[in-house]
RNA sequence: GCCUCUGUAGCUCAGUCGGUAGAGCAGGGGACUGAAAAUCCCCGUGUCGAUGGUUCGAUUCCGUCCGGAGGCA
């Protein structure tokens, strides 16, 4: 069986990968599939930089505005959704993009991790927190030992979230977390992926950017959309996105606006800077400049031979 | 003009009873399998404002100069 082809797109925020996005799509018959994770909620546009109908160009766009804030969303939702909707594209006879910076989605997809067992119990999860409020992070770090030393040996004692999924992941099925993931490893991936990735040479040009783009989300009605936000009844996953959070100490009129909007840039530049750290240890990405004029003629030259390659290799194993 | 306080890391400041210095924040690097825009880990050399003096030795004590803040005229 064939292996599906998909160009990938990835970098840190702000480096261009939308418009890039959508100008390969159009010279290559593509459909773009949103590779991020805050831009599936309806109620945050401007804060996430969503594309406008305008920035599309008509070129179809997937994964975008499929959930409200009110509702949580994970990988896995992500793995099946994306799967589905590159179905969908080859079905018609296109290319698939997927276009985004959330690293953990668009590997976990393009690798094929196997999210089909049931591991995640959200009362289970309710209980372990429950049990390490009485007993504390470090009884329950002990505990993972116990169970499950290799993962233990990999997640430090501080991080309390990752201790209490590894748990989570135990107790919901009776097999380690270990376990769990080198079953996972062994699925073969559907996909054949061209990576590109976008950086800058110079990180403060990037920081620039992201300043800019801050200044700008303002004029385009931020604060608005945060005051929505909140009044919206947002979910754990939601409220985790960077936009609306550091403005809820002026919405509450606890801090100004221009303080609070210092702090969104900052925190934005810090995700970028973890976007980059975990694009740069895929091997597989050609990275381009995004500040250069001939970004966009690479990248296409990247993809022709991608799809040359791919024909070829087609034709030998006829 | 006089008096007082002050000048130490990118910023805010500790500190050295004289033996060339350390916190927070910022920043940098890294990890990452069901909240990932989340969560977590590691990283502190800087003409101690400048210049003379005392001293074996000065960022520390003394003098002068320069910058900043406040007070009195």
């Amino acid at each position: 069986m064939n292996k599906i082809r998909i160009i990938v797109i990835a970098g840190p925020t702000a480096s261009g990968k939308t418009a890039l996005g959508v100008e390969l799509a159009k010279r290559f018959n593509g459909e773009i599939v949103s590779g991020d994770s805050m831009q599936i909620y309806r109620e945050l546009s401007v804060s996430t930089a969503k594309p406008t109908a305008l920035e599309m160009q008509g070129v179809p766009h997937h994964l975008l505005n499929i959930r409200s804030v009110r509702q949580s969303y994970s990988v896995a939702d992500f793995v099946q959704d994306a799967g589905a909707a590159i179905q969908q594209i080859v079905a018609g006879g296109r290319l698939p993009f997927l276009v985004g910076g959330t690293g953990l989605y668009i590997d976990a997809l393009i690798q094929n991790l196997d999210f089909s067992q049931q591991n995640r119990d959200e009362n289970l999860r309710r209980r372990l927190a429950e049990q390490a409020q009485i007993h504390g992070e470090a009884y329950m770090y002990a505990q993972l030992q116990k169970i499950d030393p290799q993962s233990a040996a990999q997640i430090h004692p501080h991080n309390h979230k990752r201790v209490l999924r590894a748990l989570e992941m135990y107790y919901a099925t009776g097999q380690t977390k270990t376990r769990q993931m080198e079953q996972s490893r062994l699925n073969q991936s559907p996909y054949r992926p061209l990576y590109i990735g976008l950086r800058f040479s110079d990180r403060q040009a990037l920081y620039d950017r992201i300043n800019r783009r801050v200044e700008q989300m303002l004029q385009n009605g931020l604060v608005e959309e945060a005051r929505m936000f909140y009044t919206s009844d947002p979910c754990a996953t939601a409220l985790g996105a960077i936009g609306c959070k550091e403005l809820k100490p002026y919405l509450d009129g606890s801090d100004t606006l221009e303080h609070c909007v210092q702090v969104l840039q900052m925190q934005t530049r810090r995700y970028a800077k973890r976007q980059i750290t975990w694009f740069s240890r895929n091997p597989q990405m050609h990275w381009l400049s995004a500040d250069m004029p001939d970004t966009t003629e690479r990248a296409a030259e990247l993809i022709r031979q991608f799809l040359q390659e791919d024909t070829e290799h087609e034709k030998q194993s006829l």
